[in-house]
DNA sequence: CTTCTTTGTGACATATGTGTCACTTTAAAT
DNA sequence: ATTTAAAGTGACACATATGTCACAAAGAAG
């Protein structure tokens, strides 16, 4: 070791996170990430390639936690503590499907370093999808999900619906009930 | 009159929309849209003052077309027909929440052309809100839709089903409907 | 044919972003 | 105290975006 660093790597993803959020991938650049940190620009370099780098490395890990997460699903026995379980998991990070969004429009150059992570990006989004269509199996299986709606519509509606805004600043706990609740039986009486 | 055009206002802003649908706001730049447009970058600001007045003049644009679309609702009697027309509405032109959502980070510098037109879009907003808000309070009124349920999440929930991914490439027509089921009774049986 | 007006353009000055590199700073190891 | 290597920086060359303006091109009106 030499000389300390002005900033772990977990400050600069959360920094990443939210220039990518405002301004999407073309408008991030290693200027404001730079500013955000209070480094030189150059120092960036020091630990990735590119923007293109920077943004594959930093979905990895994302999509790392989440999938970590999204394991302790199987905490939960019934079927329905599992949806429960799945709702407050994207509840406490809404961002996520905007994030993914995002990390599906980096434009991938044909060998950089940023092709691994691509690739291992693949490979995490088909472990999600694999995880998450055996929930919706199960739920199938046991009688909770009609059958005739297709998978990835059960999957889609889920994520989508933690998107809605809430204009009216409704509670938290209020709300999110409200969510489950329409999931569950629609909006029809 | 003198010199013909060489693009109309509708193609210009046509480029606009797959362009900013492609690289969001600040990904957006006059020189790409005059590439498209196969004239020199220099032409548009004969039109407009600078990318803010011409976004927020092209949003101004589409939110018309989309509320001239939506007042054909009341052409529908009952509410299940409205139901119906209005996830139509919203299946035949599914980048407007994406459009909107992107309009909204449009940052609006004081005493601009833009501000003008920014002001007249939150107006637009405000009536399509009141137009929406009208149509699911007669839902709730004529015991079609459950009453606890707050109207921004009805209003939410039907404008977010449309952005569901369709990965399995399911026909249009099934696709529709099991959406359109799934808004009116939930995933559960 | 000349004039007028609209439409279009190339070029300039300026701003911002990119990638690189020789160089400095700083803390740990000897 | 000296050496070493990681961490950080400013500056350079280059690319791209911005806004402006004097001027060119092309139809319409006289």
């Amino acid at each position: 070791m030499a000389r300390q660093k002005k900033f772990t790597t977990e400050e600069l993803y959360v920094q990443t996170k939210h220039l990518l959020l405002e301004h999407g991938y073309d408008g991030f650049s290693f200027s404001q990430l730079a500013e955000k940190l209070n480094v030189a620009r150059s120092t960036i370099y020091k630990y990735f390639e590119n923007k293109e780098e920077l943004a594959t490395a930093y979905m990895l890990y994302e999509m790392n936690k989440f999938l970590k997460d999204l394991e302790t699903i199987h905490d939960y026995s019934t079927f329905n503590d599992q949806l429960d379980y799945l709702l407050d998991l994207m509840f406490d990070q809404p961002e996520i499907q905007q994030l993914i969004l995002i990390g599906q429009s980096i434009p991938i150059e044909e060998s950089s370093r940023a092709r691994k992570n691509h690739e291992q990006l693949e490979k995490l989004h088909l472990d999600m999808y694999e995880q998450l269509d055996g929930f919706v199996k199960l739920g199938k299986e046991n009688g909770h999900i009609r059958p005739q709606i297709p998978n990835s519509l059960v999957l889609g509606y889920i994520f989508q619906s933690i998107a809605i805004p809430n204009h009216e600043d409704i509670p938290y706990r209020e709300w999110a009930e409200s969510i489950k609740d329409v999931i569950r039986h629609g909006l029809f009486k």
